[in-house]
RNA sequence: GCGCCCGUAGCUCAGUUGGAUAGAGCGUCUGCCUUCUAAGCAGAGGGUCGCCAGUUCGAGUCUGGCCGGGCGCGCCA
């Protein structure tokens, strides 16, 4: 409701200025510091001021005069300087959001038509996710819910890189050094923790190769080449391990509220001849050249940095060449490469398209399609269907890498389509050195005065996702069965589940993107402040006065106009005025989230409502409320409040529980 | 060496395209549960926005330089 308004005021300035004083303009608008100030301000006067060589406060005297009336707006004023502040019909504002048919109306300019893609989680499926692939899945996540709330069309893709390095290391782990049988490790996968057990193995792995350079180079190429050339044990050994462990991170992910529409595989770029087809354009197009000489000879490389002169390169040691490689002189392709053929699909650029399969192993109540190379299942939704706009979560330590994919398309003549692959990227959620020594790390005297130790899936170090999520459950539990012992045990359980959730997601979007997540229990698990449960607790009391107010028999009497009126032009008018335009401004912080790619603004607008709540509830006894009418308002008013939390809280991906 | 990011209260972080008196949570201190759930509320204290110049009517925000920290620059991803 707050964009609308603002939108129109900007609109009419606009039109205003440019009709009066022939000047176009942005304008600029902001929120004055002091409810009592207005809603919407505008610094435009000065900015006009400085054109036209008047005083600002003498042309914002003159707007404000001649400013027609807008829809919404009671007045417009002058302010300090020369500020435009605008007051909002309080009454009209209180009618459109009680009306249930307001939904939120993006900009026309923003309008994207057609699909849009959010690649997210993608986690090398050799091991169980941990917290850092959690930031991955949640900003992701909740960036799909947020721009289908605004109207768009959304496709969440999760990209399983199962022919990787990652993968055939803990194959060589399963063949090499356990000595294992496909049919033990088949056996091995049907276990409910293999993700666990993959996560030590992989780490015992990385030790093993540590220790003998030469034979981890043989093991791993032999091995890559069994899984591109898709035969031998390793290649069977390979999709075993890839697929279980993929169907218990979809099990993790469901966990939190997270769900997939495909999961496109690296196995189906290589064999559905994907790569071939990009290799081809790559090449036709001369964006990538076969290196004939120097360290990189018999390499398809792809020049980079070539705003150098060549006196320049010349002087240029080998050590500081750029370009990136694309193709190994042994033939195999980079990931880099088989990005870019990834991306060319998405775009619908590649002239090819995959089979499609429902997943076997979904959570459960899910439907999760998966990529494949044999029969295509003709129900599967139209995934090849070029998307406008690719988001990309993946963190900030890949930005070059993003570079260069999105690079390729441009060289490739796809301009728009390079513009519109978006790195949404996000810093590393690394440990307080307290938290690594309470997980029995070993900290260096010089790790130990950093603010924080990253994690190494290498290593096997970092906090598994499940591990923290059960840790939640188990706080959250002790603490509904506290308060609450009559509940039953299910719907306790089900309380502390979405209590957890909501404590963990919120914690991971509280952040912006480019903060470094220093992580600890002690944060993780707290349900005070600044919280997913501050949030959910707003709306649980909610829920509490509308109990309480059934059970006592309260009257449902229709709110006057005469009533609204009064009471937001009474002595708490200010305070109430402010519930209802924060209740309001949900498209706001929507607008914002889409515009900056950043859902920690949703994080921050449903704090922000609910601390506002909160403050009402204190100071509004409303079952105790002796004036029928004014009863009535607090109720309705509590009412909007709980349905725009609840829209809010589900943008986040968390639950409102309806005790705690 | 080159590129990107960061530096705001004791700690952790917000601060949309430059706008009015720089905010929140945690922590500390003081109050508030016979009244709709105290996972809460009110109040106090806490700031040379790393430093120096510049642009501007106006700079935490933009530009340049410096200081301090992180990451990337692999025939890994």
């Amino acid at each position: 409701m707050y964009l609308t308004l603002q939108n129109r005021l900007r609109e009419a300035l606009a039109r205003h200025i440019q009709e009066h004083y022939a000047v176009t303009l942005d304008i600029v608008l902001d929120r004055p510091p002091k409810i009592e100030m207005g809603e919407a301000a505008s610094p435009v006067c000065f900015e006009l001021a400085k054109r036209l060589k008047k005083a600002p406060r003498v042309l914002a005297q003159e707007i404000a005069n001649g400013l027609g009336k807008i829809d919404g707006i009671a007045r417009v004023e002058v302010a300090g300087a020369g500020y435009l502040n605008a007051y909002f019909d309080r009454a009209a504002f209180w009618a459109s959001v009680s009306s249930p048919g307001t939904r939120y109306s993006p900009l026309p300019s923003q309008k994207i038509s057609g699909k849009v893609i959010v690649e997210h989680t993608s986690i090398n499926p050799n091991k169980a996710a941990h917290i850092g692939h959690v930031r991955n899945a949640v900003l992701g996540d909740t960036m799909a819910r947020v721009l289908r709330h605004a109207g768009h069309a959304v496709q969440v893709q999760n990209y399983i890189d199962n022919t990787g390095v990652q993968v055939a290391d803990v194959v060589i782990g399963f063949l090499d050094m356990e000595r294992l049988s496909p049919v033990s490790v088949k056996m091995a996968a049907m276990e409910p923790r293999f993700d666990y057990y993959c996560w030590d193995l992989y780490a015992k792995a990385t030790h093993f190769f540590e220790e003998d350079k030469a034979r981890a180079a043989e093991l791993r190429g032999r091995t890559l080449k069994a899984i591109e050339e898709d035969r031998g044990e390793e290649v069977e050994v390979a999709q075993v391990v890839a697929d279980a462990i993929v169907s218990l991170h979809l099990k993790t992910m469901a966990r939190l509220g997270i769900a997939y529409d495909l999961l496109a595989r690296e196995s189906e770029i290589l064999h559905l001849k994907f790569w071939d087809a990009a290799f081809e354009k790559l090449k036709s197009a001369g964006v990538i050249q076969l290196a004939s000489t120097g360290k990189m000879a018999g390499c398809w490389i792809m020049p980079w940095k070539e705003e150098t002169t060549s006196a320049e390169a010349a002087s240029n040691d080998e050590e500081n060449i750029q370009d990136k490689i694309i193709v190994r002189s042994n033939g195999t392709v980079t990931y880099v490469g088989k990005d870019i053929a990834y991306q060319l699909w998405k775009f619908g650029l590649l002239g090819k398209d995959f089979n499609y399969r429902k997943w076997p192993t979904p959570p459960e109540g899910e439907t999760v399609w998966a990529t494949t190379t044999s029969q295509n299942d003709p129900a599967a939704p139209r995934f090849g269907e070029p998307a406008t706009i690719v988001f990309n979560v993946i963190d900030t330590r890949q930005s070059y890498l993003q570079d260069v994919v999105a690079e390729g398309l441009r060289r490739l003549g796809h301009a728009q389509a390079a513009e519109n692959s978006i790195h949404l990227s996000y810093e590393i959620v690394a440990l307080t050195p307290r938290c690594a020594a309470e997980m029995g790390y070993e900290l260096t005297p010089e790790e130990a005065r950093k603010p924080y130790v990253e994690v190494s899936g290498r290593k096997g170090f970092g906090v598994k996702a499940d591990d923290l999520l059960d840790k939640l459950e188990a706080a959250t539990l002790a603490e509904v069965h506290e308060r609450h012992a009559d509940m039953g045990d299910s719907f306790q359980k089900r309380t502390a589940h979405s209590i957890a959730v909501g404590a963990l997601r919120f914690f991971l979007l509280k952040f912006t993107r480019n903060a470094i997540i220093a992580f600890d229990f002690k944060d993780a698990l707290s349900f005070e402040g600044e919280t997913g449960p501050y949030c959910q607790y707003a709306v649980v009391r909610i829920r509490g006065i509308r109990r309480k107010g059934v059970e006592g028999g309260a009257t449902n009497v229709a709110v006057t106009q005469e009533t609204v009126a009064t009471l937001f032009s009474g002595p708490d008018g200010n305070g109430l005025w402010e519930l209802l335009l924060s209740a309001g401004s949900l498209d706001l912080a929507v607008n914002a989230a889409i515009g900056a790619q950043e859902p920690a603004f949703v994080a921050k607008y449903a704090f922000q409502l609910a601390q506002t709540f909160n403050n009402f509830y204190h100071k509004h006894h409303i079952l105790n409320e002796p004036d029928e009418q004014k009863r009535a308002f607090l109720l309705r008013m509590t009412e909007l409040v709980e349905a725009r939390l609840v829209e809010t809280l589900s943008l986040l991906g968390i639950e409102a529980p309806e005790k705690m």
